[in-house]
DNA sequence: TGGTCGAATAATGTATACGTTAGTGTATTG
DNA sequence: CAATACACTAACGTATACATTATTCGACCA
């Protein structure tokens, strides 16, 4: 998702959605991340429910920063507020990840498009890409090679860490910030999701070849041609991953 | 965008995203829709900045549901939080509403291919559509009817509201969640753009056409090129209506 | 005269207190 | 024994009080 802590960044604000961000100064945002975290990392068990005064007793503190991080936690469809039950953290099933993963395919491929037609655009012009766009470009690159290198080591941490870099640059690079949100919104979901795949279908060697073609359509600046690939692909693996979840937890993640 | 009201729903919970749904009963609910409407037609000013208290003083209301509200509205990327400054009414210039649509587009495309292949999926089965698949194509029929006939009594405003209807039926129908919450989120900042180019270029005559167009398509079942006609109409839409736009109101609307 | 340091001010962030209400458990009755 | 009604508990929603801190205005110094 976007906003990090304060309690003030909306979806739309900030570079695109850092992780950690600013206002860290804040319970707000302490609340916020500490409890973000526990949902991304398994503590808080999906499924189950959290009463507020619980939670702020265990983060030490009182319920209004935890109210506050808990409406933005809501907004990014982290848990769900049932007004007498407690803070419920979303359960998401194999189907909501099936829709996720295919939302998520449309857009990152529009954003290939687009940032294959900047690049299309700028070679038009002058010689030189705007250190903007070369920067995209070369974070793309250095995020293929960490994960060919973190395959090598068979380091699947690392891999899933590149992987998720990898996205985000590709939103990011496209200069579109709404759809840059809009995928950062349910990277996390997927980040979740990734948890459990990573370790059942171990090593997604064709994924780096097919994330290299990605860099290398997009430096042709062949628009449509990026996006038919990157939709390609993620439907691709959309299909495999959803098959594998359905298996491993029928009743939600 | 999702939510309603009750503090508690996050863009992930309910119907799709009613605009004034359930929880109207909780002040938090109130001071939300009451600060949307305001944005919404503008008697709150874009770019303007607001203090807590000045909100609260103006609904009758504590600072805590405005908070809270305000949250909210920063999470739908209406509103900025400015630590020691106000709540700012975002202005949305005339390029943010150039991605707007792009995005809008694409996922919009998308609905429709969904829901054309939902339709060809039923079709191949049984003879009679499930229920819900019904009920969408009746209600974009209905939609577009609506439409055509507020443009013959020249009601502008029946028509933005039929339009707005029918794209969140599309969205709605194509059966993709996060999808519909995601194209539901712009579409208030659509709103009140179209309050500025509805009364520019009054008659969005060939609009009619191209909805009717689309449904036909959606109907056929063929997905690919209601993808491609959705996303060919928008696009050109677009690109009209950001001209408007940037003409009207260079700083931001 | 301009700039910088400092103190007053005010708005936020957080805690807490209070009223309302929903949920639960028990007792009573059919 | 089951069902319903009532009372009790506790969690939430809201208001308010307090502490923290940025901002602003003014005075003093260079």
């Amino acid at each position: 998702m976007a906003g990090s802590s304060t309690a003030s960044r909306g979806a739309a604000t900030g570079t695109g959605s850092a992780g950690t961000g600013a206002g860290v100064g804040t319970a707000t945002g302490r609340a916020f991340d500490v409890l973000k975290h526990a949902i991304m990392h398994a503590e808080l068990g999906p499924g189950r429910q959290y009463l507020e005064t619980e939670l702020a007793d265990r983060l030490g503190l009182s319920r209004t920063p935890i109210r506050e991080a808990c409406i933005r936690l809501a907004a990014d469809g982290l848990v769900e507020i049932v007004p007498r039950r407690g803070i419920r953290v979303v359960a998401v099933a194999a189907d909501d990840m099936a829709q996720i993963y295919d939302l998520l395919a449309t857009v990152e491929g529009r954003a290939a498009a687009l940032l294959a037609e900047r690049v299309a655009g700028a070679a038009t012009g002058g010689q030189d890409l705007p250190p903007e766009l070369a920067a995209a470009l070369a974070e793309l690159d250095a995020t293929v090679a960490a994960m060919a290198e973190a395959l090598d080591d068979v380091d699947l941490d690392r891999w899933a860490e590149a992987d998720a870099r990898f996205h985000r640059a590709l939103v990011d690079g496209a200069g579109n910030r709404p759809l840059a949100d809009t995928a950062n919104r349910y990277a996390d979901l997927v980040h979740r999701a990734r948890l459990v795949t990573l370790r059942i279908r171990p090593t997604p060697t064709d994924s780096v070849a097919d994330h290299r073609e990605l860099v290398a359509v997009i430096r042709s600046g062949d628009g449509q041609a990026a996006e038919r690939s990157h939709v390609d692909h993620r439907r691709r693996a959309a299909a495999t991953l959803v098959g594998i979840l359905a298996a491993f937890d029928p009743n939600g993640l």
